[in-house]
Formats: structure tokens, C-alpha cells, sequence
RNA sequence: GGGGGAUUAGCUCAGUUGGGAGAGCGUUUGGCUGGCAGCCAAAAGGUCACCGGUUCGAACCCGGUAUCCUCCA
């Protein structure tokens, strides 16, 4: 069987049960930050069994998930074991509040056994140690007998949450037995055994907990089913010919095309580092075809290793240089069907991939530099586990190259330090860890729990009337908040748009009988509950009161002429760049837009001059803005612009500027592109490599940016005494008067005059030349290079130039001849005490000192103390 | 989220009690030259990442920010 037809059967058998087919969730939750990637099939369900709106109560989904990095990372397992990696697919079906244990288990059965026909007879079972429901089910009404189901405990049998909280409870399994050949030999091997014979290839979990972030459980308002069938695994089950999930029609292409490449079949002592090449790849290629790149932190990281992970496998193959990039072809062809997403994305996907190979290379070459080098430098015959430590921890160097370089050279590898401080590090990542705002998220879980998500209906209300369902001061609940104090309101309904999307929070203010408050900031829960930030102004807010609140429209209006731009923008992009942008990133503010892309090179002066003015003639040209809902899979199918995943296939929002800008976007917009006013780009700049950030004004913002740069090229034209036309050219030519008067000075063009006058007036003591000069305000520099030529101009001298400004501070250089400095006299030891005298301070050699002073220098004192000091030797 | 390291000329990097911003490569110009990275000479090129502090004086010391590298979670 075909993976496809698996997964097209087994959906079909669930719509078959009355559940909502829905689309696979993207690889990074778009509203769930306690996760780094989607780990399973239930992540975007997650609220729905918290209480969410529901629009409906059973659901099926073939979802991408990743686990690698953070909590439940497989990365090291893959390449050790035949059945886990970091990318797979999950099969799932799942009830909020519907069905429960029952039809789980009997409908799980009914697939396996009718549906894909498995030889029953080799699979087993598990359940939570006490959940006799769920054995009683399998044993009486399905039929498995006794001995063929294992009651497990916690850490198998009891299933979440995916990240910090959520939904929990135990679970079902699935087991096929492979036979002998796959035990692990142990005596007392059997189901539940960490070794490959038993393959869990289906978990049924019935959750019927909230777990908060403090690791306390809740009843969950809606008990259900999640249930995730690895595809992988299945797919090995089904396809005869397969003898582990690598030999499949997933993987299978891709491990052949790696050995084109590396030109060497796989063999049994080697197979491992295909695996991991193998698995990896898919890995790569769906994030990063969803715009997470490489980075040095977050999810980027996880990347990172991954394909650091992948490239260091590549080297057991001999493969030394970059060859990862090489296999993305051939992911996107096993995948496109499902997915084809990541054909558009290839070469972007390719291009990231190689660039990211190079620079590891560069790593891993600068750390074995230091590596010889750190060699070179042991004295005794051990090779320190602090240094080992610096150059994994600092450089990155990975710790088996550099054994095997100390093993050759003959040194001791000190593990037992270098383990040390590995634990240090560990603990100070550990203790670091806590101190999340646990409290208040367990507070608005709470709410929400309770009242479920805020309604919103600001797309065309400036005003509501609401009813206060919560109030949170200091982090927990309260009736009642008077003047001066800042808390959080909970409305039944709001017309506030929360941040999200980069759009900003609306401002505004709340009014109850007793009481009014500002609102500062909006911002949404992960539940779907709108919070206010507020600042109680005046009297007192109680709790279940009636409430108005009116928007500040006008900052509201200057958000959506920047969200409106934002669109124009991304089209403008894709127009003047190509089709390659995406979107990674926006912030909409009042005053300014923020919009990160990815593209490759700088964008050059011509090219954003032309998205400049392609953006300035869709707001001239006065379009109107249409936003309309639809489903999901029709937008796509118009060629609608998505960035964010709209969470449930059916009623999207698309805002539709002219058609010319076509996004999926719940933000606030302008009706007409005219209303935006005008468009200009205040900067382009870099993010990371692959990235670019825009950043722009528009509306009143722009006016305010325009008036006030005009402003100041109004003063400098008058300073300069000169028209707009010219003024380029005009300060050109000062830069270069400039330049070339301290140049002039710097080479001291008045020196003949001055070694004349120094000749002339022999102020000597035993043949010492004495000169002192002042200057008018010329850089510390100039009297620099005016004492060496001084010097290089006598053999017996002491020079003391002084350059005043017009408030009496002034700058010295004392400088004197090498026989001078050598014999009797101290540059740095004189001035700093004669510095002191004005009220400042300095020093320096014998040959050569400065120093700073605020006072007026008498000159004629300056001189004495030279002579004094000469004199005394 | 926490640690370690980095940021100096177009590129690769030197630069210690805090007191004259450097080298190599590259670029330009002139001269020499029958080659392999030709040779010689000269010149141009710098916000020492940014902001603040200490100091008479900061590339250097202190604090903060940004970006990059790297490890831990």
C-alpha cells in the first residue's frame, strides 16, 4: 500500500465516522508560544478541549510534526533507532467532549482490522496501569485476550501535555510484534521493552485533564480523543518488502539518491548515517520551506543542529563537502502530493541549505585551527578538560574531533573535567529555567476556561456596550479596582483589536457607572480571551458591572493605513523582486510598519525606489479595499496570499486591495488605498542571512517624518548659503577644504616659521633648546605631528605646544629629544604636575606626554618649571 | 531563558599598566619586467558596532544595547 493511500484511507474512514477533515497544522504553532514545533496532531486542537468556540466535535488530520529540540526531542535518537525521527507524519482522530473510550477503541480497531487489513493476530495492546474501562473494552467487546494486553505506567501509558500545558490523560496502545529477529534477546522482553521488536504504531489517548504550568491537573471541560497514528511506522507495517521504516517509499528514494552522491551502497556497518541524512533532509526541507531558517537561537538552533547533525554524517560517507542542498529535489518529489508547498520553495529551500553547510565548514575550520594551536601550547601531557570545554562550549568544536586529534598527538583527553564542566552548565541552564510568569497564564487559562473567548466585533464598531466578566490585579483575581492602580479586564465582548498578527493593541478607554480607566495595551490569551491592560483613572471598576468602551479611533485609523501598506509592500516586493518573498515577520504600529522577508541580497537603491513608487501608485490610484470571507482552501485556490495559518479551514478573512494585494488577514484595514496618503521607505536592512527588514511610514507619520526633515535641510541651506540643487556639491567641497586644511596642518606648513622663531629666541639651558608655542583650537593630533617634525628638525630640545579654546580649556603636547628624555628630563612626570596647576590633568612618557587643562595657562610659569626641572639635574 | 566568545581599512586579522590606529591581501597611480598570485615605489581607504559612564585623555576600563558565533535548557 502506498503511503498516500494510507493516509486517504484513513481520513476517509474518519469522515466516514462524521469527522471534519481538517488541513495539517503548520510545523510551528501559530498561536501556541510554550511550544517550539508542532509535536503532534492534537497541538492545533488544543483549546478546543479547554473550552474554545466550537464549530465542531470531531476531527480528522494528517498532520507534520517535528521533535527535535526542547521537550520530547527524538534528534538523538534518530540514526539509533529504526523507528524514531525528528519529521513524521501523524494520522489522528479526535473528540471534544463527543465520543470517548468506546468508539475510540472500536473504530481504532475497525481500521486496522477491515480498513488496511493488518494480520491481527500479531498485535497487542496497552493500557494505564489502573484504567479498567479501557481493558475492559479491548477484552470484552473487541475481543483480545488477556495476555495479549499490558497495563503500563505513567511514562507509557500516560499521554501530555504538548508543551507546558494542556489537555492530558492516559492512554491506549497499539503494538505490532515483529518477531524475534528484532528482540533485544533479554529474558524478560515484551510489550513496553525500549528495543524494536514491539512497535507502537498507534496511541489512543483519552484526554480528561487541564495541566497548568505548575504541573496541577483540572478536569477538562470537554473530555475527548486524540489519538496519533505514525505514518512511518504504518507504512513499514504495510508495505511487505520494507524491513524497517527507512526501506519505505518515505524514505527509500531519498537514501538512494544519497548514494548517487556519495557513489557507495549502503551497507549494514554504515546504514546508521543514511538514516540520519535520511530523516534530517524531510526535516530541513518542510521547516524551512515554512521560513524558519538556521539561526543561533530558538527554533532557528534546533535547525542548526540538525543540519550540522546531517553534514557530520555526511563525512562518515566521505562526503567533505557541502552535499545536503543536493538532496532537496527529491524530498519535494516524495512529498509534493500532499505538500506542494515546498516545490514553489525549492531552490529558496536549496540556497538556505548550501549557505548553511559553508558556514559550518568555516566553524568547524577555525575550531580545529585552535585546536592545533591549544595543542601546541600543553606543557605537561595532559590535555585539560577546560580547555576541551572552551572549545566545544565557545567554538563549537565538536568533542570527537577533538579526541581524536589529542589520542594522535599523544596527550591525555581529560573527560573527567571536561564532564564537570558540562555539569555546570547544565545546572546553570536548570536553575535559569524557572521563574516564568506561571501565576498569571494559570489565571487566564482560568477565565477562559470558564467563559470562554472574547468576542470581538471591532471590524465595524468603534464602541461597545460589555459586561466585566474578570478583573486581575498583581496577577490574581479581584472584584474590585480603584484609582491609580493598573489591572487586567476581561470583557464578554470587545470591539479592542488585541496584538496579533504584528498589528499593535488598540488604546482607548473603559467607562462604568462608578468608575472610569484608560486602556493601554490589548493583547490576546492563547485561548482566545482578549485582555486590557488598564490604568484606573478616576472612582472604582467592579466586577459582572456594565461597561462602555470607546476606541482612541484616531490611533486606530493611522494602524490600519500601515497594516493597508503592509499589503501594498509585500506585493511591491514580489513585483519588483520576484515571487521568492515571503513574509517572516511584521510589527504595524500608529507611527511606523516593520516588514521582514526573505530575500537574498541587499535590496540596491534602484529597487526600492521602484517598490517605492509601485506602492505610491496603488494608493494614488485610489483602490478600493474589499474584505470578504471565504474557506480556506478557495482563497488558496484564487492564489490569495497566507502567511499565517487561519486555524480551521472554513471562514477566512482576505483583504483584497484593488486586486492587486490579496492576503489572509483578520487586521485592520483602510477602505480606499487613497486613505493611506502617501508611502516611503525609511530603511532596509539585514535580520539574519536570507532575511531582509523594510521599515516605512505612512499617514499623519509620514507628514510629521516629511516636515521635519525639511525643516532641517532648510537650516542647512541657509547655513550654507545655497539651494537644494547645489547643496551636495557644497558640502563635498567643504569635506575636502577640510580635509586638506588638516592635512596642512598635520604637516605643519608653518613649521619654518616656527623652527626659525625657535632658533632665534635659543631659550637654552646647556644647549637644551626650549620652545614654547601656542595655538588657537587645532586637534590633539596636529600638535602631535607638529612636535615630531619639531623634533625631527633639532638634536637637543624640548618643545611645549599648547592649543586654547575660547573657554580656557586647552590641550598640551610636551615632547623632547631622545638624548634629552634619556638623560634628565621626564615629559610625562613634568606635565602631569604642571597639568594639575590648571586644573587638569595628564602624563604620559619621558619622550613625549599630553595632557588637558581648564585654566589659562600662563606661559611664562610653564617655562620656569622647565628650567627649574632642568636645572635641578 | 541562562552562560562563553566576537565586532578595528573592501577582505583576513594584529594591536596591555589608558598616552601617536597597524600588517597582509585587494584597489588606484607611477616606474621596472618575457611567466608561476611578477617586482619596486607611492597613494587612497577608519564613526575602532552603537549608546552612556570613569578619566585631562578610551580601540583598550565599567554599564547598557544591537548583531554574529557557540554551548546548555
Amino acid at each position: 500500500m502506498h503511503s498516500e493511500d494510507i493516509r486517504k484511507s484513513f481520513l476517509n474512514y474518519f469522515k466516514s465516522k462524521e469527522h471534519k477533515v481538517c488541513k495539517s497544522d503548520y510545523l510551528v504553532p501559530p498561536s501556541d508560544p510554550t511550544l517550539l514545533f508542532t509535536t503532534a496532531g492534537m497541538v492545533q486542537f488544543k483549546p478546543l478541549w479547554a473550552g474554545a468556540k466550537l464549530d465542531f466535535a470531531r476531527a480528522t488530520s494528517v498532520q507534520k510534526c517535528l521533535r527535535a529540540g526542547g521537550k520530547g526531542s527524538d534528534l538523538e535518537n534518530v540514526g539509533k533507532t529504526l523507528r524514531h525521527h525528528t519529521f513524521f507524519e501523524m494520522l489522528g482522530n479526535f473528540s471534544f467532549g463527543d465520543y470517548f473510550k468506546k468508539e475510540a477503541i472500536t473504530w481504532g480497531w475497525e481500521f486496522v482490522s477491515d480498513v488496511i487489513k493488518m494480520d491481527t493476530s500479531k498485535i497487542y495492546v496497552t493500557v494505564y496501569k489502573d484504567d479498567d474501562e479501557a481493558a475492559s473494552i479491548w477484552n470484552k467487546e473487541i475481543g483480545i485476550p488477556e495476555k495479549r494486553i499490558s497495563r503500563l505506567g505513567d511514562k507509557d501509558n500516560f499521554w501530555g501535555p504538548a508543551g507546558d500545558e494542556g489537555a492530558c490523560g492516559p492512554c491506549s496502545e497499539l503494538l505490532y510484534d515483529l518477531g524475534e529477529e528484532y528482540s533485544c534477546g533479554r529474558a524478560d522482553c515484551k510489550p513496553g521493552c525500549d528495543c524494536e521488536r514491539y512497535l507502537e504504531f498507534w496511541n489512543l489517548v483519552f484526554p480528561q485533564y487541564y495541566q497548568k504550568k505548575d504541573g496541577t491537573r483540572d478536569p477538562l471541560q470537554r473530555r475527548g480523543i486524540d489519538t496519533g497514528l505514525g505514518l512511518e511506522r504504518l507504512t513499514f507495517l504495510l508495505q511487505n518488502d520494507a524491513e524497517n521504516n527507512y526501506e519505505t517509499d518515505l524514505f527509500k528514494p531519498i537514501i538512494e539518491e544519497l548514494e548517487n552522491i556519495c557513489e557507495t551502497k549502503r551497507s549494514d556497518e554504515k546504514r546508521h548515517y543514511y538514516h540520519i541524512i535520511a530523516d534530517h533532509m524531510r526535516a530541513l526541507t518542510f521547516t524551512i520551506s515554512e521560513n524558519i531558517l538556521p539561526s543561533n537561537e530558538g527554533r532557528g538552533y534546533v535547525l542548526r543542529r540538525i543540519l550540522r547533525r546531517a553534514f557530520r554524517a555526511g563525512r562518515k560517507l566521505d562526503l567533505n563537502k557541502p552535499f545536503l542542498y543536493k538532496l532537496v529535489p527529491i524530498v519535494g518529489e516524495i512529498m509534493k502530493s500532499r505538500y506542494p508547498e515546498i516545490v514553489g520553495s525549492r531552490e529558496f529551500v536549496s540556497k538556505v541549505i548550501l549557505g548553511e553547510e559553508e558556514r559550518f565548514e568555516i566553524t568547524l575550520n577555525n575550531g580545529y585551527n585552535m585546536l592545533l594551536e591549544d595543542i601546541e601550547n600543553t606543557s605537561g601531557n595532559v590535555f585539560s578538560g577546560e580547555t576541551i570545554f572552551k572549545l566545544y562550549d565557545t567554538y563549537g568544536m565538536p568533542v570527537d574531533i577533538i579526541k581524536d586529534e589529542v589520542d594522535e598527538k599523544g596527550l591525555v583527553f581529560d573527560e573527567k573535567g571536561f564532564n564537570l564542566y558540562m555539569e555546570q552548565q547544565k545546572e546553570k541552564g536548570k536553575k535559569s529555567w524557572k521563574g516564568a510568569d506561571i501565576k498569571t497564564s494559570n489565571i487566564f487559562s482560568e477565565i477562559s476556561a470558564k467563559s470562554g473567548s472574547t468576542i470581538f466585533s471591532g471590524y465595524d464598531k468603534n464602541s461597545v456596550d460589555s459586561k466585566i466578566i474578570a478583573l486581575v490585579k498583581n496577577s490574581s483575581l479581584t472584584n474590585e479596582v480603584k484609582e491609580g492602580v493598573d489591572a487586567e479586564i476581561i470583557l464578554n465582548e470587545t470591539c479592542f483589536y488585541a496584538e496579533s498578527g504584528g498589528q499593535s493593541g488598540d488604546t482607548g478607554v473603559i467607562k462604568t457607572s462608578t468608575g472610569e480607566a484608560k486602556i493601554l495595551d490589548t493583547v490576546k490569551d492563547v485561548n482566545g480571551i482578549v485582555i486590557h491592560h488598564t490604568k484606573i483613572l478616576q472612582g472604582k471598576i467592579l466586577i459582572d458591572q456594565d461597561a462602555k468602551i470607546v476606541l482612541d479611533i484616531k490611533r486606530r485609523k493611522e494602524i490600519a493605513k500601515h497594516h493597508t501598506a503592509t499589503h501594498l509592500l509585500q506585493a511591491g516586493l514580489r513585483d519588483v523582486l520576484g515571487g521568492h518573498v515571503k513574509q517572516s515577520g511584521s510589527y504595524v504600529g500608529s507611527d511606523r510598519l516593520r516588514f521582514d522577508f526573505s530575500h537574498f541580497k541587499a535590496l540596491t537603491k534602484n529597487e526600492i525606489e521602484d517598490v517605492e513608487k509601485l506602492v505610491n501608485d496603488m494608493i494614488n490610484d485610489a483602490m478600493e479595499v474589499n474584505k470578504y470571507n471565504t474557506t480556506y482552501d478557495k482563497a488558496v485556490e484564487d492564489g490569495v496570499t497566507a502567511i499565517f495559518g487561519e486555524k480551521y479551514g472554513d471562514n477566512v478573512k482576505v483583504v483584497d486591495a484593488g486586486g492587486k494585494s490579496r492576503e489572509l488577514c483578520g487586521g485592520a484595514h483602510v477602505e480606499n488605498t487613497s486613505f493611506i496618503g502617501g508611502f516611503k521607505i525609511m530603511s532596509e536592512s539585514s535580520v539574519s542571512s536570507g532575511i531582509r527588514r523594510i521599515e516605512a511610514v505612512c499617514g499623519r507619520s509620514l507628514y510629521d517624518n516629511y516636515s521635519k526633515t525639511n525643516n532641517v535641510l532648510r537650516e542647512i541651506l541657509v547655513l550654507l548659503k545655497t539651494s537644494e540643487n547645489e547643496v551636495i556639491e557644497r558640502v563635498e567641497k567643504l569635506l575636502g577644504k577640510v580635509k586638506s586644511l588638516e592635512k596642512q596642518i598635520e604637516k605643519g606648513t608653518n613649521l619654518n616659521d616656527t623652527l626659525k622663531e625657535f632658533e632665534e629666541k635659543k631659550d637654552n639651558i646647556d644647549d637644551i633648546n626650549i620652545l614654547i608655542r601656542k595655538y588657537q583650537s587645532i586637534p590633539g593630533n596636529s600638535l602631535r605631528a607638529i612636535s615630531d617634525e619639531l623634533k625631527s628638525g633639532t638634536k637637543n630640545g624640548i618643545f611645549c605646544l599648547i592649543s586654547t579654546e575660547s573657554d580656557n580649556k586647552a590641550s598640551i603636547v610636551l615632547s623632547c629629544t631622545k638624548n634629552v628624555s634619556s638623560t634628565r628630563f621626564h615629559c610625562g612626570k613634568l606635565l602631569s604636575g604642571l597639568a594639575k596647576e590648571y586644573g587638569g590633568g595628564g602624563g604620559g612618557r619621558p619622550d613625549m606626554a599630553q595632557a588637558g587643562a581648564s585654566k589659562k595657562i600662563d606661559l611664562d610659569n610653564v617655562m620656569m618649571k622647565i628650567k627649574v626641572r632642568l636645572a635641578q639635574k
